[in-house]
DNA sequence: TGTACATCAGTGAACGCGCGTTCACTGATGTAC
DNA sequence: TGTACATCAGTGAACGCGCGTTCACTGATGTAC
């Protein structure tokens, strides 16, 4: 067999995924493959499976390499976690804007946000009530407010248009946010919990004021 | 300074907390200690402080020790979770029990749901939405249906008793929980969060069709 | 145009640590004779 | 009552592992002259 003939063979030889080298002064780009990589480690298992290591793994580099960008593995959870709640708050907001009336807009909405805690399950754990210290706590769960205040914005629409009876939206937009949390969380953990149908309008209706469920 | 004097000094000579031995035949008496650990453990960190040799070190035994009662540091952690789940049931139970009327029983039982998080936010995290593998998830999760099972038996007491309107009191008691949830998991994680006045009523009364709250 | 050099992007080896797990053991204590 | 022995409750040392972190380094590439 002779050497030196060009690629290697397609067999993984060393432990890790190749990964071309960033050309020179743009090495920023390797960034956003991290947390790329470390969002889908933790959309594919868990909290624990987020290693600096596993990361580097993932994105097919050295350990060390992770370092100019990151200080230590907990930044990599919380840019991760950020950026989440970006998409989220972006999903929220295309649901509103593109249905045709206030209670499709709020129906979108919660159905986005069930969506988007479905598909992204572990990053959805991680967002809210992920193990995490004090200090930053605080911090990422006000990322979280942003998400009763779209759900508040469309129930007071739901007013103006006179389909919800809401006297305090912010207020029921909290306690529907709760709702959709909990379910949200308690599917993303569990797919054995017997639901009872329809319990989506269950939960919105009351807690948005709005028409009940028919039947 | 003389030696062989009895007592050694109190200062702490060894990292472990000392711990009579059993007398002979009551060696089960450990796995309660052992338990007693973890949960302390848990509710003063969180599941990635709880590992084996930690909860040896809280119990103050050897690492090793814990074998005989528990094959690995999952088992410890499902029986944790089976034990917080059995004390949750009872307080309900208990709530509902000692009111004087179906819709006091209620408030009470979804106040006993909210204090178990507040004082065992550790446990209440790992019991909805731990990182656990699949294989047990389902298993615990049957366990969480207990507390919806005990609301539907309480909302339908208010519905014989004339305060609620609910048409399907198992249905409405998962909305409930599940609003209960979100709110006892969000308290669990953020000390931040903007919450509105009364939002417990404002959560309970709507999701179990009782007379809404004043104002 | 050619060349020396600085800089950039990333590596490989090594470290100390806490972990889960194993193994042979120790010392107290109940029991059979 | 005395004593040998089996058993019980638990220990201490050791292992290999993956982790986070550090360090000196390598090789490609853009730039100044």
């Amino acid at each position: 067999m002779p050497d030196g003939m060009g690629a290697p063979a397609p067999s993984a030889r060393s432990r890790r995924a190749v990964r071309p080298r960033n050309r020179r002064g743009e090495g920023v780009h390797l960034r956003a493959d991290i947390l790329a990589a470390a969002s889908d480690l933790l959309d594919r298992g868990d909290e624990r499976t987020v290693s600096l290591r596993a990361v580097a793994r993932a994105a097919g580099i050295a350990a060390p390499s992770i370092y100019p960008h990151f200080s230590d593995p907990q930044a990599i959870m919380i840019a991760v976690v950020r950026e989440a709640f970006a998409e989220l708050a972006g999903r929220l907001e295309a649901a509103v804007d593109g249905a045709d009336d206030a209670e499709r807009g709020l129906y979108a909405a919660c159905q986005a946000y069930l969506g988007f805690a479905a598909a992204h399950q572990g990053r959805y754990r991680a967002m809210f009530g992920g193990l995490r210290n004090p200090d930053v706590a605080d911090d990422v769960s006000r990322l979280g407010a942003e998400c009763p205040r779209i759900l508040a914005g469309v129930i007071a629409d739901c007013v103006t248009a006179g389909c919800s009876t809401s006297a305090a939206p912010y207020a029921d937009a909290v306690a529907l946010w709760l709702g959709l949390h909990g379910l949200a969380h308690q599917r993303a953990v569990s797919h054995a919990f017997p639901w009872p149908a329809d319990f989506v309008r269950r939960c919105v209706a009351p807690l948005s004021h709005t028409a009940p469920p028919r039947g």
